[in-house]
DNA sequence: GTTGAAACCGGTTGTCT
DNA sequence: AGACAACCGGTTTCAAC
């Protein structure tokens, strides 16, 4: 079932900021705490929420650096995808990675460190599977917009 | 000042689920709340913790289609920047977008419902923008991995 | 940093409309 | 389905070690 439009008010405020009280979340919505408690359990049950995060600093952790990357596979190997797949899974510098239609085969996103430390996971992890044929790198110069939050109203 | 190894712990719980009781935190790394509870409130005050949000489930709102955009500016016009930069903060279909280095000037990831919903998109909100020189689009097939939570520790 | 206690507040549940 | 009230559990603060 769809949610209505009082549930995508209420996701739409948890998306934004999941430490607001159900007390908080009634009053913007005009409403008492307990619809809006059901309302959430429920969709939460149903699968719409995924999961509760709070969301670091990345500079202020020390890792400055956003790199996109196109990687191509060597399609002649029909192993190649599921190799890649399951290597990128395990690599906690790929935040993103997705396969995409066009003249590449994956989108990536990765964060790390530095420059250096880019290099280190280029050269020792993505070239390094022997899936990879080819990968271009996009170096992010300045964040214009980050934002977790889908439109649902 | 950098977190040390148990605050970095802690970052990486909460990372994964914000809605880890500090009860079950302490344990999991050893400490009784009280310091658990004093370490969370100074990584809010300092920083490192920008905001506490929910994920959604992009499918299950109907949010199928992801697109990550190449974009290229008329750079004759030296506002071009600035407009753009303005006009895609307040576009709810984007929800990432940074100045990268290379052979083009923006990478954005966008999220809508389907083709139909991208053309119109396409066509009436990010072409239409006068800065817009050059589009190139590359849909997502599969998404292999997606995480908000950076290497930390 | 630990323990224990107390106050507080939000989440949770049951009942009524 | 929403409002109200009572209960429970976690958070928060404090004191003492």
């Amino acid at each position: 079932m769809q949610p209505d439009q009082t549930d995508r008010k209420i996701l739409d405020l948890l998306q934004q900021n999941a430490q607001m009280t159900i007390k908080e979340i009634a009053s913007k919505i005009n409403l008492s705490v307990t619809p809006v408690h059901e309302r959430i359990r429920k969709l939460e049950k149903e699968g719409f929420i995924d999961k509760y995060v709070c969301l670091l600093n990345r500079r202020k952790l020390g890792k400055s650096l956003v790199v996109y990357c196109n990687v191509t596979l060597d399609k002649q190997r029909k192993e190649s995808f599921e190799d890649f797949n399951q290597a990128i899974v395990k690599m906690p510098e790929v935040l993103e990675c997705s396969v995409v239609s066009g003249n590449f085969d994956y989108m990536l996103k990765v964060v790390v460190e530095d420059g250096e430390a880019y290099n280190q996971f280029y050269q020792h992890k993505l070239s390094a599977l022997s899936s990879v044929l080819h990968i271009s790198s996009y170096f992010v110069i300045s964040e214009i917009k980050y934002t977790t939050g889908i439109a649902v109203l």
